[in-house]
DNA sequence: AAATAGTTTAACTTTATGGTTAACATGGAA
DNA sequence: TTCCATGTTAACCATAAAGTTAAACTATTT
């Protein structure tokens, strides 16, 4: 069957992330996990050897593909107010695709924080964009084109206005009665609004 | 010991609180929840009968202190830009005084939604004043007073940038090199840059 | 078709965990 | 002092969960 090895653990990966995300990592159940993806328990242990393992697999493989993703934004060079919407563009529209991914983080976050963090160390290459991309901030509110602000307020406003509403979805779907559909709707409107209330926020007048 | 119940009470629910917001519910150990307090396991159970119930009493304390709080500013009449500073100020501090809040909602979120989107429906008394916030929002801009905007993304806006560095501190300050008084500090200095921000966004030209 | 490597299963073992119990301690009231 | 309520402990139990094993099954190679 040495075609239905990549089937088997891709289900299991999958499967396995869903776990993870939804329980956190204390609390999912490897025979769960198992009867979730139509399969024995023992072969948990056979592709992954251990629970932990098997959360480790699934860390690494999100990050290598989440990290260059969203930070392939901040490599495009182009006028700044380009690059910022490129931004937005792509963390909307991975959260979109993706929205679990704010839960998975938080997840590692409070409960494993000192390795995530390790993890991230590791694939640090990705983070020289950002420099740049604060610096050409800097650069243009030196030159007088916008706004002097700390380069890093304005960047922590972007993210913010970008991927906070997906953090607080679910309250804010239940308190505002939006359904998925709705709220996916309220985000692709978001783009223009953000990228309109950061130019007149920062450009002079 | 009359007088030590509080005290021991008061100390298992702090040492609880921290392991569930650590490790979220599942994997928090009651043992170790005993051992961190300083007493007996069994002593968990004499105060709070079940692991279940000793959350559930965390949770109902944390909304019970924390909503109230939180949704008072939205009460505060006044004028639009007062109560907009008067709402940043109060979740700036109020998160600067409990950072782990946030990984408590997530953790919440991920784990127990249902129970805990119950919880707050329960608490909907203080979500009132939050539609009056976004009613005089939507007046002063038919008042010709304020640019036009979907006041709910205004709102997710103001929200955003207020509570989101508080979210991703842990990668923030990993990543920019900044320790916990820098980040206060930090805090701090965005509640008049959050102002200004939102102010040259949202006023006519 | 025999051999081999890789895959899958049911049954089992071990360990950790939430919860219980019964005995013991302590401080105040009678 | 004696008695009682409250608080506290160590030892125990039942169960659920992670992890193991050995046998069976499948596909590929020879």
């Amino acid at each position: 069957m040495v075609n239905m090895e990549k089937t088997t653990e891709q289900m299991i990966l999958e499967t396995a992330r869903n776990h993870f995300v939804q329980y956190g990592y204390g609390a999912a159940r490897m025979q769960e996990i198992a009867d979730d993806a139509g399969i024995n328990k023992a072969m948990l242990h056979y592709y992954f050897r251990s629970k932990e393992n098997l959360y480790h697999e699934i860390v690494i493989r999100t990050l290598d593909y989440l990290l260059p993703r969203l930070f392939k934004a901040f490599k495009q060079e182009g006028l700044l107010f380009e690059r910022i919407e490129n931004i937005i563009d792509t963390y909307i529209e991975t959260l979109i695709e993706q929205p679990d991914i704010p839960f998975f983080v938080m997840s590692e976050l409070s409960q494993k924080r000192e390795r995530f963090i390790e993890e991230l160390k590791k694939r640090s290459k990705h983070f020289p964009p950002v420099q740049s991309f604060l610096a050409q901030m800097a650069q243009e509110m030196q030159a007088g084109k916008i706004k002097q602000i700390n380069p890093i307020h304005l960047f922590l406003n972007i993210l913010s206005m970008t991927v906070f509403p997906f953090i607080v979805k679910p309250v804010f779907c239940t308190l505002f009665e939006f359904s998925d559909t709705a709220f996916e709707q309220l985000m692709l409107e978001r783009k223009p609004i953000i990228m309109e209330f950061i130019k007149s926020s920062i450009e002079l007048k």
